[in-house]
DNA sequence: TAGGCCATCTGGTCCT
DNA sequence: AGGACCAGATGGCCTA
């Protein structure tokens, strides 16, 4: 948007300012080369990238690459000032005449460089694809856009650092705090929704065996964490919408609030809480609706569920909070995106294994 | 329809 | 010279 408004408003300017510099006889030009510029470009190639597009095609159509051939004395210079006969020689590229031959060579080399640039950014999606799938939540329907999975890529790698330096785990609202940091909303709801309910399941499956869950692998599973079967009542705790309340709990703000230490409890106690209504919400994928054939990797996924929902049933109990990204404005937290095999990645990942781990034992 | 995201094209720059 | 990398421009698609 922005891009298009200079776009459309800059040529503009440029032209002015064109315009005003012929009127000024060509100072310009001189001040450019006493600044050792080179003054080869024409008033309408200002050293300005949003012209580009004219540009390209305008130079495009004087090549200067190759070695040929019959037209070297063809030469012909731009910024000609008939004036400035005791102006040094310009610099620059010399450009040429463009014969038939050197049209279509360019054209091929073009083709060449974009065929490279393609394929280029194609490993450049594939690198990102390979991110999405280690980062804390992954949705094979719903792919975090580049910008968010660098975010979220980010944020877990920091929360990991964290975790490692104080050796404390964190409660759930404080890690999900931290990896949504920057994130948009959408995505914030998104990250925080596939943590809430992974952490929710494993309860789950704690309470009704009545038996702690317990994760050997994990290195901090000796000691014995605070999540409780209790929690699936506690006021900041929703149901049905796999979220926590972070707006009505108190934390601080930054890691190093977040991991204080002894770190920050959750207030289950705030009055503002309501149980809202459960969406459908499976446990491997077993209970609702529309379900896709799982691959063979989503197959080692521990957990795969169909959620239909979050933070909608009530304004004031959404997941918003932190910096608002640029989609959601911060303003709405209803713009969640069906979460369609939204997959979490303990299995594959070892380090949020053990972060599985801190919240579940 | 506006805005976000994305793929592609393109020219510039740097490096080998 | 050619390739890699980068950033701007552009147009298409999707969603609210």
């Amino acid at each position: 948007m922005l891009s298009r408004l200079f776009s459309e408003v800059l040529p503009d300017v440029h032209r002015l300012a064109a315009d005003w510099a012929d009127d000024n006889d060509g100072d310009d030009c001189k001040a450019k080369e006493d600044g050792h510029e080179p003054c080869h470009l024409g008033e309408d190639e200002l050293d300005e990238p949003l012209e580009g597009s004219s540009r390209a095609e305008s130079e495009m159509a004087g090549d200067d690459d190759d070695d040929d051939d019959e037209d070297d004395d063809a030469e012909e210079e731009e910024c000609e000032d008939e004036n400035g006969e005791d102006k040094p020689k310009k610099r620059g590229p010399k450009k040429r005449k463009m014969t038939a031959a050197r049209v279509e060579r360019s054209k091929v080399r073009r083709m060449k460089a974009n065929a490279r640039e393609r394929t280029r950014m194609h490993d450049l999606n594939s690198a990102l694809d390979n991110l999405r799938k280690v980062v804390p939540c992954y949705s094979k329907t719903q792919k975090l856009s580049k910008i968010e999975t660098l975010r979220l890529a980010k944020n877990y790698i920091l929360a990991l650092g964290e975790i490692l330096r104080n050796g404390k785990r964190p409660d759930v609202v404080t890690y999900v705090q931290m990896l949504c940091k920057g994130l948009s909303q959408p995505t914030t709801n998104l990250v925080a929704g596939c943590l809430q309910l992974n952490t929710r399941n494993f309860l789950t499956e704690q309470c009704s065996d009545g038996a702690r869950f317990h994760m050997p692998s994990s290195p901090f599973s000796v000691h014995p964490y605070s999540y409780r079967c209790s929690r699936l009542s506690s006021p900041h705790y929703q149901p049905g919408t796999g979220a926590i309340n972070l707006r009505t709990h108190s934390y601080g703000s930054g890691y190093e609030s977040a991991y204080a230490p002894g770190g920050t409890s959750p207030d289950y106690s705030s009055p503002d809480y309501e149980a809202p209504n459960s969406p459908p919400v499976c446990l491997n994928g077993g209970l609702s609706g529309r379900q896709q054939e799982p691959s063979e990797t989503d197959r080692n996924y521990h957990y795969s569920m169909h959620y239909s929902g979050l933070a909608t049933s009530r304004p004031g109990h959404s997941l918003s909070f932190g910096p608002s990204g640029t989609r959601g404005g911060g303003a709405h937290s209803e713009n969640v995106p069906p979460f369609h095999d939204v997959h979490l990645h303990h299995d594959r990942a070892p380090p949020y294994e053990d972060l599985n781990a801190f919240f579940n034992n």
